[in-house]
DNA sequence: TTGACATTAAACCAAAAGGTTGAATATTTA
DNA sequence: TAAATATTCAACCTTTTGGTTTAATGTCAA
């Protein structure tokens, strides 16, 4: 028999392509720029996409890599320019986990409304 | 007149809720803790919650400050335990982000089907 | 009142994020 | 060839994450 940790053992700490893409959207420099390549449309070039920002060049390189590591981001390179351009696949799977997380809460208020409903005139001592 | 910078200066570096929601939502381990009190219900103790980790229970703790520093997790002192439940809000605003990008990429792949279209005969040069 | 329990606080550490400057690497142009 | 352009690489900062361990604080229970 077992001594201890009778626990389900959820414990799963480790890093996917969700975290990557979450991560890359949780700063506001590089979700500017993803907003650049998206609304402009197709590919822009590192020094055009850094011109807006209050920072150095290499700066924003770095920014890019990260929204690279994520696949938020393509690169292909053009002589001595590089071409990015927007790939909003990873988008899906960020938006269906917050999405997915919305509707249990919802479901699970909703559970909550008909236990309530049921057990209504029933032992008031229970239910305030 | 101006001397340089005509540039729209979209420039717009500055923490907001959204960053720290993402931000929240980027780690494994805080959307374990999510879900547990998510689908777990009510309200759960942070020893209850620091169980299934592979790590100290202070660990734990931090994480849930930044799950609340993005108001994902609201805090209720019941003498010596703290409970902890999940609130949705600000899971909107950043799925709407998501949503409005994909939206937007959508919108334009139509245009430049629309433009193909109306372009298709001539110029075969072009358009292979 | 003396512990046991639940939780944070504090001090520390390693790694990553976010930024800088200066040099290296290609490529285009004069 | 030489210079200008486009971009990354490398080294160096500071702050934040993510983790640890050792107190400190407050509450319940014997």
């Amino acid at each position: 028999m077992q001594t201890a940790t009778p626990t389900p053992q959820i414990s799963a700490p480790q890093i996917t392509a969700l975290d990557h893409t979450l991560l890359a959207l949780a700063d506001p420099t590089r979700r500017a720029i993803l907003q650049r390549l998206c609304d402009q449309g197709g590919e822009a070039r590192v020094t055009d996409l850094a011109v807006p920002f209050a920072m150095s060049l290499n700066a924003v390189s770095k920014h890019i890599r990260l929204l690279e590591r994520a696949d938020l981001v393509r690169r292909r390179k053009q002589g001595r320019e590089h071409l990015l351009s927007f790939n909003p696949a990873p988008l899906t799977q960020a938006e269906r986990w917050i999405a997915e997380r919305k509707a249990m809460w919802e479901r699970r208020l909703d559970a909550l409304g008909d236990f309530l409903n049921a057990t209504k005139p029933e032992q008031e001592g229970k239910a305030p």
